[in-house]
DNA sequence: ACTGAAATTTAGCTTCAGCTAACATTATAA
DNA sequence: TTATAATGTTAGCTGAAGCTAAATTTCAGT
């Protein structure tokens, strides 16, 4: 099947926004950081953000990165509304699997019209959060503040849960899944060792398991409620 | 909502494929009645031809149309496949109205993978009919002979139900939904008149519509079976 | 404070899918 | 059969969104 390949479709202007979004933590987002996450050169993405100042989405100062207007924000929490919403459809009617949720949910909420949005969140019961744990921001735009932090910012005899992993390497994902260190799995932290960074978690079953540094910045998680409210 | 608006998407090889296999009825389509289909130029279509053919989809002979090679055919199963399915997610599950249907179902059609539209198929219990009662592409590529016919081929006397009207004029649309005239609805076809290609028929309810030859052409049917089966 | 490295921007080019206007071919109908 | 209408094609342009290479600005470490 599939013997035409459909068009790769471009980068659009709601990609650079969600970039910006994502990439500036509570600041300017840069040149290099939005191209990287699209995988885009940075002259390309220099050249957008002009073209995003004159749209009014983002307040952009020469050599200093780009930030989001309230219309940017909005715009950003539009789509990322959306993108929570099909990845919840996928991940629980669909059948899909973890690593391939993303790919196509980023496929997806490009295509799909606000109209369609709406009705499947009823579909979905109006869920408030993914099922990585993450919240869905309302219709209106407002997101409740995110709960997830690197699992290297954990503190020792913390129980946790992991909310989701860095996208990007594949080789890590498949080395976690193997291990059942996937969203959802609940962890116990038994040691953050601030000298090489490596954190000691235990899962469900008691078996132990060591991250080095990079995993446990990869690795995003919430405190766990001994008693689960909210979902 | 919806502040930003999403940038209308430019007609793609898909598009150019699926619209050649509905105009060319058993022979090749022709520039003018693609270029009205897709809303785009002749010019535009003219030129699409030729890239068509060095991909191997179309057929073009210059100054007498397109018809699609085996690929194509392929092609537009595959794109089929899709667009019935996914109307009917967007009918049986989100509760989108007919008029709206098409238009959504365009739009995701190019968004989605091969791999969501099975993933789609095992969902909805691999219809085989969407829910106007139009065959729907096996993921092989097969297409069950179409069973539909313009109401005003109807003969005298038959029972027909309403599989489609041809998209086009909303003010038709929203006539005939007033009437109850849409697709599912079953009719006994009261008189084919010949002098003006009036076609009158009478409702489930017994009710009598007096139809004009455009109506009557732009309605679709299919002989209706006392006891339903194949759906 | 200066210098080299890193990041950013600008300039100029490419491809895609569209367009209009001009030209060419085919079809119709007197 | 021949003129006119209809349809189809070509030429040349536009606007996105990307790219590379060159120029500019900022940053970081001596």
């Amino acid at each position: 099947m599939s013997e035409v390949p459909d068009v790769q479709p471009s980068v659009s202007v709601g990609d650079y926004v969600k970039a910006v979004w994502e990439t500036a933590g509570s600041g300017a987002a840069s040149t290099k950081d939005v191209a990287e996450r699209l995988s885009v050169s940075p002259a390309s993405v220099s050249n957008m953000f002009v073209r995003l100042q004159e749209m009014g989405l983002v307040r952009h100062e020469r050599y200093h990165g780009a930030s989001l207007t309230e219309r940017g924000r909005a715009e950003a929490m539009r789509l990322l509304r959306r993108h929570r919403l099909i990845e919840t459809f996928l991940l629980e009617h669909l059948g899909y699997s973890w690593q391939d949720v993303h790919r196509e949910a980023e496929r997806l909420e490009h295509a799909v019209s606000d109209d369609f949005t709406e009705r499947l969140a009823q579909y979905l019961g109006h869920p408030e959060h993914d099922p990585h744990g993450d919240p869905i921001p309302t219709a209106e735009g407002t997101l409740e503040p995110e709960q997830s932090k690197p699992l290297k910012d954990a503190r020792t005899g913390e129980r946790v849960r992991i909310s989701r992993v860095a996208q990007g390497d594949n080789a890590v994902l498949a080395y976690l899944g193997e291990r059942g260190l996937v969203p959802g799995s609940v962890l116990k932290v038994r040691e953050v060792r601030d000298v090489d960074g490596v954190v000691v978690v235990e899962d469900e079953s008691g078996e132990a398991h060591s991250l080095g540094e990079p995993l446990a910045r990869s690795i995003f998680v919430r405190a766990e409620q001994v008693s689960r409210t909210g979902r």
